[in-house]
RNA sequence: GCGGCUGUGGUCCAGCGGUUAUGACACGGGCUUCCCAAGCCUGUAACCCGGGUUCGAUUCCCGGCAGCCGCACCA
């Protein structure tokens, strides 16, 4: 009650940051015209363009870059789909709650010590276990509520009569995934190759919080490499080996304090378990810089090991450090190894492995078996092609003798040696079937957004008064450039409506506005991050120039109004600095003094 | 899901069981050769939703929804 009133007055950089972002039009709580719902935000007419210039900057780096495949498949995944991920098991938990003190607890874990493998029994199974063994409350010893399923997974049924179940991924790493045998044609049978998928996923969160952080849609850019399990070098390598950054290995995480250290080391020493992860990582380091992630806010966190899935090799996050919420992971590098395709061979019972070929054909000795097919089949009639397979898979020494012994599941059986034949030839084998590993960077571009907006956010003070900024990276900013005649009048809006026009045929996202004064819009853009204000005055209809204003140091510099495109496009592109662009213009405080 | 606190124009906030619900900022229009949230005139705009109590509810009560905080959950 006490704390309410200071926590009000002492508004921190989260709340600026979020109240901002909905004043100004970057994210918006859905659905508010009725009543909203949590986890659900709209991305604004700013947030919408931040965003989508971030996904192309990935684009830029992963998809341009690296040669990766864009695809999109849908985002309603049949069951089979999640059986094999694991999320139709994995990601439902059964739970149960104590009537007295309302704690919540897994249902499942509650019998653990009774049931070895709570998981094969229903809800309705595991409260029996419970009733029937008296267990109660951990913490109160109340009385347990009925089983009931918490899923993460949106249901749905595709087409009428509740025939076919479908769910909304919550993940968009699937796609790539049941798409393997296609993409693996598309690259023409050879490793390794990657495919990426920028899209929305869903999870039904049970509670959440922390505006665009927990979302029940939210955007996901996954990339599946899938690579040789034998080989985890990468062939560019060298292009990263020299980049530092701060890792916080789990040797670290036990010292408390990240360790700065380039690639090339962090691969030498094991501190990431391979080349093929570790160039990745420096990919992800880097493409975070780019969109405008602070590097003294950002690291890259090992998972522990029992943090780590069981099948993973290993696993890095890229974290950062938000204001109010802490360190937040916006991005996941793992070596899934070949769990995922495994799992979808044994569900989908298609065969995702890839034939690698040797560098020379190996010849080998074969056991060639011919059972009988005309005697057996008679014989065996519907136990006839097991018999042959169990025979096939004898070795030398249990095939000679007259009568041959084989074991068809505890059944045992005789043959006559005379029912079948077996030779031993020599064979050319030219390659092998491998199951390819997978090295899965997977982002959270909702995530990856607000840390922007979260790190570009600065206060200073000019003359006093506070002024609010979002130093914005030129790259992403949803307004490259504003346009702002120095007064509404016609003599300097013609000429302004001009410059609008060709910096919009250039591909310039633009902003033209009149209204009040000229602070006031130079304020207005410096909140939503627009790097650039061109204004428009008297001396551009006297002199023919105009003065571009860069936002983080308020300084203007004046240029002809031939030039300017040019300059901008300069600037854009980093290729021109900010005080070479033209004739310094004195500020507006030396301008009041009059000249001596 | 649980508990606590909160919900008034775009934003922040005042207020009351009863006439037309404050104020500031923001926003729109107008005026002014106006370079860093200036000035003057002027205008638009709100009691989260549903139920109950009451002659009458934005106000009191209950429920829902949303936000914040804590707990739980986060493959």
């Amino acid at each position: 009650m006490l704390l309410k009133p200071l926590a009000r007055i002492v508004m921190d950089n989260y709340e600026k940051v979020t109240e901002l972002a909905r004043r100004r039009g970057f994210l918006w709580p859905a659905f508010e015209l009725y009543g909203g719902a949590a986890g659900f935000y709209d991305y604004g007419p700013l947030g919408a363009p931040l965003k989508r210039r971030i996904e192309d900057i990935w684009r830029q780096f992963f998809v341009i870059k690296e040669g990766f495949a864009e695809i999109e498949a849908p985002t309603i995944g049949v069951e089979g789909i999640f059986q094999a991920s694991g999320h139709l098991s994995g990601f439902s938990d059964p739970l149960t709650s104590c009537k007295e003190c309302k704690e919540i607890y897994r249902a499942d874990h509650l019998i653990k010590h009774i049931i070895e493998v709570p998981d094969a029994l229903s809800n309705q199974e595991i409260y029996s276990v419970i009733k029937e063994n008296e267990i109660g409350c951990p913490e109160c010893g109340g009385e347990l509520s009925e089983v009931y399923e918490f899923n993460l997974m949106f249901k749905t049924m595709i087409g009428p009569g509740n025939k076919m179940a479908g769910y909304l991924r919550p993940e968009t790493a699937q796609g790539m995934f049941i798409n393997f045998p296609r993409l693996l044609r598309y690259f023409r049978d050879r490793l390794p190759f990657a495919a990426v998928q920028i899209g929305k996923s869903y999870r039904n969160e049970i509670s959440p919080r922390q505006g665009v952080i927990r979302l029940r849609e939210f955007t996901q850019a996954e990339a599946e490499i899938f690579i040789d399990p034998r080989d985890k070098t990468h062939p560019r390598f060298d292009e990263v080996k020299d980049v530092r950054m701060k890792f916080y290995s789990q040797a670290a995480q036990e010292r408390g304090e990240p360790e700065e250290m380039t690639f090339g080391e962090a691969v030498e020493r094991g501190v990431v378990a391979h080349q093929m992860l570790a160039y990745y990582v420096a990919r992800t380091y880097q493409f975070l810089l780019a969109v405008g992630v602070s590097p003294e806010r950002m690291r890259f966190r090992q998972h522990q090991s029992d943090e780590m899935a069981h099948y993973a090799a290993d696993c890095w996050d890229a974290e950062v450090l938000l204001d109010r919420l802490g360190w937040i992971e916006i991005v996941g590098i793992a070596d899934r190894t070949d769990y995922d395709l495994k799992a979808h061979m044994d569900i989908s019972k298609v065969n995702l492995k890839v034939f690698v070929p040797f560098e020379k054909p190996v010849k080998r000795q074969k056991l060639v078996v011919k059972p009988d097919m005309k005697a057996l089949g008679p014989r065996f009639k519907g136990q006839a092609k097991a018999v042959a397979e169990a025979l096939k898979s004898l070795n030398p020494e249990e095939l000679e003798g007259e009568r041959i012994l084989i074991d068809l599941g505890g059944e045992k059986i005789e043959i006559d040696s005379s029912l079948v034949s077996y030779e031993t030839v020599e064979e050319e084998v030219r390659g092998e079937e491998i199951v390819p590993h997978v090295i899965e960077p997977s982002f959270g571009i909702d995530r990856i957004t607000y840390s922007v907006l979260d790190h570009a956010y600065y206060e200073d003070t000019v003359d006093g008064e506070a002024r609010s900024v979002l130093r914005l990276s030129p790259a992403v900013a949803p307004i490259e450039v504003a346009v702002l005649p120095l007064m509404d009048r016609d003599e300097l809006v013609r000429p302004a409506r001009k410059i609008v026009d060709d910096l919009r045929v250039l591909g310039f996202r633009v902003d033209y506005d009149t209204s009040g004064s000229i602070g006031r819009r130079y304020r207005r853009n410096d909140e939503i991050g627009t790097p650039y204000d061109v204004t428009v005055d008297y001396e551009t209809v006297e002199q023919g120039t105009v003065t571009i204003r860069d936002r983080d140091s308020m300084n203007q510099v004046r240029v002809k109004v031939e030039e300017l495109c040019e300059k901008l496009e300069q600037l854009r592109s980093g290729a021109l600095k900010f005080e070479d662009a033209g004739e310094p213009v004195s500020s507006a405080k030396e301008q009041e003094s009059p000249a001596a």
